[in-house]
DNA sequence: ATTCTGCCGTGACCTGAGGTCATTCTTTAT
DNA sequence: ATAAAGAATGACCTCAGGTCACGGCAGAAT
């Protein structure tokens, strides 16, 4: 088992800079706004840094007094990219009450119409999540539990208090199990690279894509959602349908 | 949506390279073991092909005529790993004879077992998976699309024709949340690169493995699984299904 | 046996990317 | 105003992937 973590020496430059001096934050973030540009644009390993200072009339070396590495620059980027996106329990009110899964039907409707509004943060988490190194990745992943930007332990701390999830299945194999399945059925519906076969085969049509998203909730509810029996749903589950 | 994908022009090297002229078949083989050797314990960015091609006592040049790019290596590599590993429906007759959920049970357990005694295939399957790059994976998942290595068509399709599995949603529906759980599932068990706090947080106990095993194939049942009336398993499906 | 022929390996070479750093410019504090 | 600290520069370096004209060598043809 030795042998299978990454080059133990050498820590990663983006981790070394840590606090890298109070220097301006306005062209850190002008910086990174570019970056993400770029990554988007070109992927993570076409993207040059030389361009990227290139277009914001800056010297090459400045990107790397900033942030230390490429990797560390998309670090950044990414994380920018991700805390842009909304979290679960910021659906509208009426969505909320309709419980859990509506939340997720919501998103999942929606996530395809935000996409074309502004791809670019999408595009730079399909990166950070497949596109880049494991050694970033794992940074990554660490940032994800940390900061849970999609707020899917506070949907499932929601969903438990509303009894529509299990509380036999621990709260962290239900996050897990979300953040698996939802990521990669996202995935899947807004790019051709991760389709496994699900929405590709048939031609662009909207209406089957509801109907995969609905059986797609379908699964999901039965996996982690409390049991509906189809005769006479359960009072007391039913009972606090509101709030 | 047009910027979204990548650069459409050049196409990859390893595309272009589709019929290299039949060259030793041979020397391809033993470059790929050792360029494997050389992925799994360096990580695909960190490995060098110039330290490829001198450990074989080659020159570098020798494995680009071959491979045509450090991409179409590793995808070699890729594909010879993948397909080395076992399929689901491989499992022992007694345990294909207990079901679908029995088999993925045995796997699931197994895998660990399976990763100490070499664990360099599925280092390579990992760097596949998530440490490469976009263009890349889109070519790796129609590969797994195409060749189904781990046999989950054929698994859920065994599944169907005993019953364990519902009708009511699509196969592919199926195959796809199997692979997806599957993959991150395991994933988590083996590393930590990867693993979203369902087993770091916890110190390495094997029966709590065991009861997260427990509890995801229980979810997956729910999910995907026939409804279980509280009796046993039904004896009437015997197994002499045979694929 | 000798020549011919075409595949194959070679390694010197190129390109261009990430990354460094001494120096210079700019801002801020006193 | 002056000094000290921070920020920007761009020439420079390293080194990796990738190319290609050439030479050798095996097998076929004579």
């Amino acid at each position: 088992m030795s042998g299978i973590a990454s080059n133990p020496a050498a820590p990663p430059r983006y981790l070394r800079h840590v606090p890298p001096r109070p220097r301006s934050e306005a062209k850190r973030s002008r910086i990174v706004e570019v970056a993400m540009q770029h990554f988007a644009e070109q992927g993570y390993h076409a993207a040059r840094v030389g361009d990227i200072a290139a277009t914001l009339g800056i010297a090459k070396g400045s990107v790397f007094q900033h942030f230390g590495s490429k990797d560390g620059l998309f670090f950044e980027v990414y994380k920018k990219a991700v805390r842009s996106f909304p979290q679960y329990l910021d659906a509208p009110e009426e969505v909320r009450a309709a419980g859990v899964f509506e939340v997720l039907r919501y998103w999942l409707v929606r996530t395809e119409h935000m996409l074309h509004e502004d791809w670019i943060p999408y595009r730079i988490a399909l990166l950070g999540n497949y596109g880049t190194d494991l050694v970033l990745k794992r940074e990554i992943n660490r940032f994800l539990i940390s900061e849970d930007p999609y707020g899917t332990v506070a949907l499932v701390r929601f969903g438990l208090e509303r009894r529509e999830l299990r509380k036999d299945v621990d709260a962290d194999m239900i996050v897990s199990i979300l953040d698996w399945t939802m990521e990669r059925f996202q995935d899947a519906l807004l790019t051709a690279e991760l389709d496994p076969g699900l929405f590709r085969r048939q031609g662009e049509m909207p209406e089957k894509k509801e109907a995969r998203i609905q059986q797609f909730l379908a699964v999901l509810q039965r996996a982690i959602g409390v049991e509906l029996t189809s005769r006479a749903a359960r009072p007391e589950v039913r009972a606090d349908k509101r709030i």
